[in-house]
DNA sequence: GCGGTCCTTGACGGAATGTTGACGCGGGCT
DNA sequence: AGCCCGCGTCAACATTCCGTCAAGGACCGC
């Protein structure tokens, strides 16, 4: 984490990223070659609680789940991943009837598919679920400001193409300060949202974490032309 | 600190309400000391139908929401609640996985918490889930006059393009003036809404700052075309 | 425990801003 | 004509505000 992003991190197109949820060794491998065949970037998890760490970590677009993890319920992890994401959930399933399948749609998940399966099939139903979920979240949640990429959703900033890390204030602030990007945003407000409603004279907590973020963002930090000054007023982000 | 505090009084500017709805006694007054220390107004109701009139009567702008209370299902209350408001709805909710968070968030909530809790990150969702709400961007004119271009919403004053710099005083003064645009407004009423209830004879102000505005603003400051004098009484703003 | 990150707090120089007074100009009035 | 008043202009001062740095302490994961 500290690091780089751990090897795919940056592919080109959006929304062709797949985590594969499978503890057969065999068929994870199988479904990754074929996946990557097809231009998706694959991550594997063989375990419940693998795929839970990925889908935090990966941010998937999608997630192809096998039922019938050793460690634990398919549903408890299909309800583990949707008690904070909606991130669309295909699952894959041997048996062919059984209340598992009804059981796995309420829980969440978006689609369903039956071992045996064709590849066709398969790659027609993860698009599917790309597609309907990018509407969903399409709120344009990433913004470009010169060679910042701030992505809203994902809580995720990389500038020039590499990664920045940003601790929790100063994400809090950045998101402020984006979501009304353009537009000048009152220190009263900003100390509001970001620190809560006791906080509307320590306006100490902005210059530092202000000059953190520049420092993290801006090409020279001491002429910003992202995060803007506004004397006596406020901040503005400006893209 | 004249120019700044002028009337709006320190509190209650903000969302800062929020509604407690939990019939645990004990959690219920932690959570009324923790939330009124980080400056939000409490309310508090033990039951669902408690909570349902205070919605009504408190207008908390967001409500904490515990899932199994006595008197009915919290799915039933987050309905009431959706039913006719859009109330921002944090549950806190006892199970890590189970289905009462997938159906809290289907039935209309905003954000869940599980038991046991962090109390920064509940004062962390708690002001996510109010910051979400607000953006009801009334859409708020933006005046053209010549080469100059006034965007009330933004905050922002560009002439031919280029943006100009007005410090807090001076928007303060042509915001009064552009939102009475093509009437006479008066000295006192200028001076009452940028300086406050107490300035009502320091005219002086007047002079140096339209004087100000007009040097940023006007093609040519002693000729000016838009901020217009009325002797003896007032300014008025031409487009 | 220990090392790390993160948040808080204080202090400082320098810049931007608000405030105040003085002066000149011009028009209306006596 | 001369005076007075309101307005525009300017400059100097005091104050606030901002960027920066660093130290202390809380918190988390190992």
């Amino acid at each position: 984490m500290t690091g780089e992003s751990d090897g795919e991190g940056e592919q080109a197109a959006f929304g062709n990223r797949v985590l594969v949820v499978d503890d057969d060794a065999a068929l994870a491998r199988a479904l990754t070659i074929n996946l990557r065949a097809h231009g998706w970037d694959v991550t594997a998890a063989p375990t419940g609680a693998a795929a839970l760490d990925a889908v935090a970590s990966a941010r998937p677009d999608v997630v192809l789940l096998d039922l019938g993890l050793p460690d634990m319920p398919g549903l408890d992890v299909i309800e583990g991943i949707r008690g904070w994401t909606r991130v669309p959930i295909v699952v894959l399933s041997a048996r062919q009837l059984g209340d598992d399948k009804v059981d796995a749609l309420d829980a969440g998940a978006d689609d369903y598919v039956t071992k045996p399966f064709a590849m066709n099939e398969l790659l027609a139903r993860l698009r599917a679920a790309v597609r309907r979920a990018l509407p969903t979240q399409s709120e344009e949640p990433v913004v470009m400001a010169g060679e910042l990429r701030i992505d809203l959703a994902r809580r995720q900033v990389s500038r020039g193409g590499a990664d920045v890390r940003l601790s929790p204030t100063e994400w809090a602030l950045l998101e402020v300060l984006v979501r009304n990007r353009g537009r000048l945003v009152d220190r009263k407000q900003l100390l509001h949202e970001v620190w809560g409603p006791a906080y509307s004279t320590e306006t100490n907590y902005l210059r530092v974490y202000t000059a953190q973020l520049r420092r993290k963002l801006e090409k020279d930090a001491s002429h910003p032309r992202h995060i803007l000054t506004h004397p006596g007023a406020g901040y503005r982000f400006e893209e």
